[in-house]
DNA sequence: AAGTGGTCTAGACCACGTC
DNA sequence: ACGTGGTCTAGACCACTTT
């Protein structure tokens, strides 16, 4: 039963990878209920116990999630505990409140070095680029500029993002089939320059972090590059080391 | 076997907490051979498979390393790729190198309000800090201010600081019984002031990461609470989200 | 050869949610 | 009552390390 290959792979892997193949080609929708676990034992021919490591994996990965006497379900970012998965912003006091998103700008542009480094692109390639500043009671908190491949979201739009009233993950889930698994975050600390300046209302030279954003989906492919500049003089960064 | 308790925790789940009572009390040393999963099976009357899921929660939490072939071990901060388990800081570009820790003063003062909310004790009770430097390439990159429980690190003087060449959480586990197992981190951008200034060799003014740091043993109890200022010139504080 | 963790099986029963 | 994931068992064999 085991494979002959050189690098050696166990069994609930190979099954782990072909329920990941069938997760990046939508074989079943984010939100939606997938076969059960016998079910999979049958179709895979081995045993139940089997199908249980694999999903395990995948649950531990975020990619499902188990429901006791329901059954598992494919991930979604329309679920509003998964936004403050990616968004580790904390108010220094009070109660976590949900932030408002306004989408103030959205673009064509070729892709520089920068961007096609970290996009995985060529130099010139088409992206899209929006602007978007992220409000808590009102207060300006963070403002965000998004890079995004050219080809995977072609009809995005600004008026899109101001009609879309949850977190833009859901909406590159629901309308362009791209599901965000992963990221990475590289973490500075820099002085306001003017624009941004104006976009949070602080003085300019202002202590802002710099929050950069690499966000992979299935196959640790790059779709997503984006720059954050947070406030913290009322939230922080809060980040968990286990 | 199951607990009648109204809480229903799984025989798995028991062995795992009989087994961080066993670690807490010293039972088994840092680095040290655990016994193997055939004699706790008999030793606790379940099966192996039992015993095992208990191990691997504990692997997964970083208290417990498995070896194929060889065992289970005591994980330890002596190990060096444990350091940057909690220093998440990476250069900009070149190889991640080692840093080097320069201890600059180490005194014993009375808990004021925070470090005694921070550390769970009562304000005016004794406790330790610690200021030090760290250095990569033999440039300043992070000053750090380190509150500690005056109870527990009764002997820590600057001397024996000095002395000890590998990391600060190695000589904790090693000298003084207390092993840090994880950590929360709030983090900030704030501008230097004048001893920050100072020690990072940067002007006042300049951004800087702030980075505040709880950290806790065995049964979620805090033993120390650290603020470190980062200089993010050449370094970035690197954090992946899964 | 012997001992350890790692994988896999088949079957039992429990806890939870729905019909 | 039924189907789902969650726990537990007993036993087999594989992969790795040491003796």
């Amino acid at each position: 039963m085991t494979s002959e290959s050189p690098t050696f792979s166990p069994l609930y892997r190979q099954i782990k990878d072909l329920m990941i193949q069938a997760l990046e080609a939508g074989e079943w929708q984010p939100g939606q209920l997938i076969p059960s676990e016998q079910e999979f034992a049958l179709r895979f021919g081995v045993s139940q116990g089997t199908v249980r490591k694999a999903i395990d994996e995948l649950a531990a990965e975020n990619l499902l999630v188990r429901r006791q006497g329901k059954g598992t379900f494919v991930a979604t970012h329309q679920d509003p505990r998964a936004l403050f998965r990616f968004l580790r912003l904390v108010p220094v006091e009070g109660q976590l409140s949900t932030p408002e998103s306004i989408p103030l700008e959205c673009w064509r542009a070729k892709a520089g070095v920068e961007a096609a480094r970290m996009l995985g692109l060529r130099q010139g390639d088409p992206i899209m680029i929006v602007r978007r500043l992220l409000r808590f009671d009102g207060k300006p908190v963070v403002i965000d500029e998004i890079y995004l491949s050219g080809e995977q979201f072609k009809g995005l739009t600004l008026e899109l993002l101001q009609s879309w009233t949850s977190s833009l993950y859901s909406l590159f889930e629901h309308r362009f089939g791209v599901r965000m698994i992963r990221a990475s975050e590289s973490i500075r600390a820099v002085a306001a320059d003017r624009s941004a300046a104006e976009a949070l209302k602080v003085p300019e030279g202002k202590p802002l972090l710099s929050v950069e954003r690499v966000t992979y989906t299935y196959g640790d492919k790059p779709v997503e590059w984006r720059r954050g500049l947070y406030l913290t003089d009322e939230h922080f960064y809060l980040n968990e080391l286990n």
